[in-house]
DNA sequence: CAAGAATGTGACCGCATGGTCACCTTGCAT
DNA sequence: ATGCAAGGTGACCATGCGGTCACATTCTTG
C-alpha cells in the first residue's frame, strides 16, 4: 500500500512538475495533454486516470500553488492594522511587485486569465477577487471623500499591465520594464501617488475623524 | 484591367473583413488560414496568393487600420501645448479609455500583444512607443522634480489592464469593468491622481519656472 | 501461490490544422 | 476567335492534437 501510494504520488509529482516547467517556458498556449505527458517521461493516459483531463490536472496544480493565498497576512493580520491606509496600500502594492516580479509562471497563469474565461480562470478569479476586497473595504470603510477602491484598482492594474507587458516589451512610455532601475521608478511613482493624497489616507487619523461625517454617494448596487 | 482590379479587390475586402470579424469574435487564438478562408467564403489559396499567408495578411490588415494613429492630433497638436500639462495628460487617458471601450477588436489585439512576439506584435509595438515616446517627452521636458513617465505609466497601464481585464471578470477591487458607471468612477479616480500632483502639472507656470534649476538625476541609459 | 487491482505503455482513432497541387473558369488582348 | 494570364476551387497531404483502448507489468492481498 505505502508503496502503492509512493509510485503512484511518485509519477503524480512528474507531472504536476512537468506542467509547472511547461506553463513557464511556453505559456498556456503550449499546454496539453501531449507535451506535459512528454515533459514528465510518462504516458499520457495517466493524465486522464489520475487528473480526469487537463482541467483536472490545471485545478490540482492550482490547488497546492499558494500564490493567491501566500500574502494572506497581509490581508487580514492585526498588526497592519495599526498602520495608516496609505502605507497599508503601498506596501500590498510592493508586494504584488514582489511576488509578480520572481515568478515567471504567475505572470503567465495571469495572462491566461486575460484572454480565456472556463472553470479554472474562474475560480482563479473569484478567489482572488474575494481576497482583495476583504482589503480594500477595511481601508475604504476608513476613508470618505475618496474612492479608494477606484484609485487602488488603477494602481494595482498598472502594476500588473506592467509586469505582463514586461515579457513582449522592454520599455512603456520610455520606462525600462526589465531592470531593477524601471521598478524603482515605478515604486516611487507610487508612492509619489499615494502621498499625494488626502492627509487621512497618510496617518492623520483627526482629519479622518473630522471628515467622517460626509456620507459617500456611490451607487448602492455594486455587488 | 479596371475589372480585374476591382475583382481582386473585392475578395481581398471579404478576407480583411473576414480576419477583423473573427478577431472580434474569438479573439486571437480562434484565427487560422481556414477559418478566415471560410469566413470569407473563398478558398485559403487565395490568401496564400494574395497575401503570403497568414502573417502577410496581419500586417496588410494592420496597415489599414488607425487606431494606433488616428489620435495622433492629440500628441502633436499645436493648441493642445496650450493647456496644462496635466490636462494633457487627462485628456490623454480619456482618449484611450474611449478608444478601448468602443472597439472590442483593438482589445483582442491588445490581449494578444502581451503573450505573444513575433513580427505583427513588433511592429505594433514600434509603433505606439514611438507615438507615446513623443507625448510623454513633452509634457516630461517641463515638469522637473516628478517622474512623470514614471506616473502616467502607472495610469495609462492601469486602465489598460482594466480595459482587457473587463472581457473575463466583471468586477476589481469591487468596481464594477462593464457599467458606464464603473468607468466614470475610474476616470473621477484619475482626475483626482492628476490633481494632487504639482501645481506645475496643474497650470501653475510660475512655479513650475521656480522649480526649474533642479535638475532630474534619473538614469541616463533610458532608451 | 494465485487472483486481482494498480500502474504503465504504445498503438490507434477522428479531427482540425497549415500548406500545396492540379484543375477549372473568367476576362482580356492580340 | 485564339491564346494566355488572372482568379478561384476542391482535393489532397503531413502533422499534431485530444482521447480511448487493449495489453503488459508490478504490487498487494487473499
Amino acid at each position: 500500500m505505502k508503496q502503492a501510494m509512493s509510485r503512484r504520488e511518485r509519477t503524480e509529482r512528474q507531472i504536476l512538475d512537468a506542467l509547472e516547467a511547461q506553463i513557464r517556458e511556453t505559456g498556456m498556449g503550449g499546454v496539453g495533454v501531449n507535451a506535459i505527458a512528454n515533459r514528465a517521461g510518462v504516458s499520457k493516459e495517466l493524465i486522464y486516470r489520475y487528473f480526469d483531463g487537463m482541467p483536472g490536472l490545471l485545478l490540482a496544480w492550482m490547488q497546492e500553488q499558494d500564490f493567491w493565498t501566500s500574502h494572506h497576512d497581509l490581508l487580514t493580520s492585526g498588526e497592519s492594522s495599526q498602520q495608516s491606509p496609505g502605507t497599508l496600500v503601498l506596501s500590498m502594492l510592493k508586494a504584488q511587485i514582489e511576488a509578480l516580479g520572481k515568478n515567471e509562471t504567475l505572470r503567465e497563469v495571469r495572462r491566461w486569465e486575460l484572454i480565456e474565461v472556463n472553470e479554472v480562470t474562474a475560480k482563479l478569479a473569484n478567489r482572488r477577487e474575494k481576497a482583495a476586497r476583504a482589503f480594500i473595504d477595511r481601508i475604504d470603510g476608513l476613508t470618505p471623500n475618496m474612492d479608494v477602491p477606484a484609485v487602488v484598482s488603477i494602481m494595482l492594474a498598472g502594476i500588473l499591465y506592467l509586469m505582463l507587458r514586461s515579457k513582449t516589451e522592454s520599455h512603456f512610455l520610455g520606462v525600462p520594464l526589465r531592470t531593477e532601475e524601471g521598478w524603482q521608478r515605478l515604486s516611487a511613482a507610487l508612492e509619489q501617488i499615494v502621498q499625494a493624497f488626502p492627509p487621512e489616507l497618510n496617518g492623520d487619523s483627526l482629519a479622518a475623524l473630522e471628515s467622517g461625517r460626509e456620507p459617500k454617494k456611490r451607487s448602492s448596487k455594486e455587488q
